[in-house]
DNA sequence: TTATATCGGACAAATTTAGTCGTATATAAT
DNA sequence: ATTATATACGACTAAATTTGTCCGATATAA
């Protein structure tokens, strides 16, 4: 269907919220879940997955939370979608080193090729999309 | 996951096959199902769509089959995609008129717009790829 | 009349996405 | 030390979507 995953929906209002809001304090997943009207325990692992790709960075214990890593023009859009779904591929064989594990018809495809194209030209579209934007 | 279905892909490959068989002959199904290894069943619901939108044509009855109504160049990747899927949509919101059924945030969104933006860029991509680029 | 084809919709299986739950770990405050 | 509040992580369930199947109807050439 072409879709952005709610996740990565998610992931930018968290992120929008963080921008806002992370003058000399943390933010913490409640609040953005409650301010944001997002489920708290799905937003708490998207938060995590962002954590892990050095999107955003965390402070555990109490009074902890999280903050921007960066600002949001230096943030994009493959990167969210990366983050939080997975890296894009918009069809079961476009990535490096697949194999007819991944698709029987991979060795003889000809629609491959072209789709690689295409896929570059989304990919590029997305990482030139940041997140300053969209917020 | 943002991924072409497979339904997309089969209509191409179709498409391709019909492309280099439709010289004074009509395809069925049935061939293009067996010469491209795709399940018939499902083939068969994609090529009805494909007749829906004036991408392919059809004959029923003995002997009869398809053609393309359009040479490949007058395909674009929109067409096909909205003819065996549905629209593009980026998020529950991007279409007209859009209400709160489909996405209780819509009155209020921030992000709206300018996803909004980008799903307009993505059609644009889609558009200028036409068939003749991909077969 | 028969064989072969498209047409159309209902159905089922498989996969993916969305959301939930339980537990562990970290840390500030009491 | 204990408590309260926060992130971290993984397993699990539920919902939605995609993929594939089945059945009966209609069209038409032989
Ligand atoms: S090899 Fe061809 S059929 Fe298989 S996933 Fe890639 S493009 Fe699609
Ligand atoms: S209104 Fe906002 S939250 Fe709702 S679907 Fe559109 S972009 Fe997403």
């Amino acid at each position: 269907m072409l879709k952005l995953s709610k996740s990565v929906e998610y992931a930018i209002f968290a992120i929008k919220y963080l921008n806002y809001n992370t003058e000399d304090r943390l933010v913490s997943t409640k609040e953005i879940s409650e301010s944001m009207k997002i489920p708290y325990d799905l937003l708490a692992k998207i938060m995590q997955r962002l954590v892990k790709n050095d999107i955003v960075s965390s402070i555990q214990g109490t009074k902890g939370g999280y903050y921007l890593t960066k600002p949001p023009g230096q943030i994009n859009l493959t990167q969210i979608i990366s983050a939080v779904d997975s890296e894009i591929r918009l069809t079961d064989c476009l990535f490096d080193n697949a194999t007819e594990e991944d698709c029987s018809r991979i060795g003889a495809c000809s629609l491959r090729s072209p789709l690689n194209n295409l896929q570059n030209k989304i990919i590029k579209l997305f990482n030139s999309t940041t997140l300053e934007e969209i917020i």
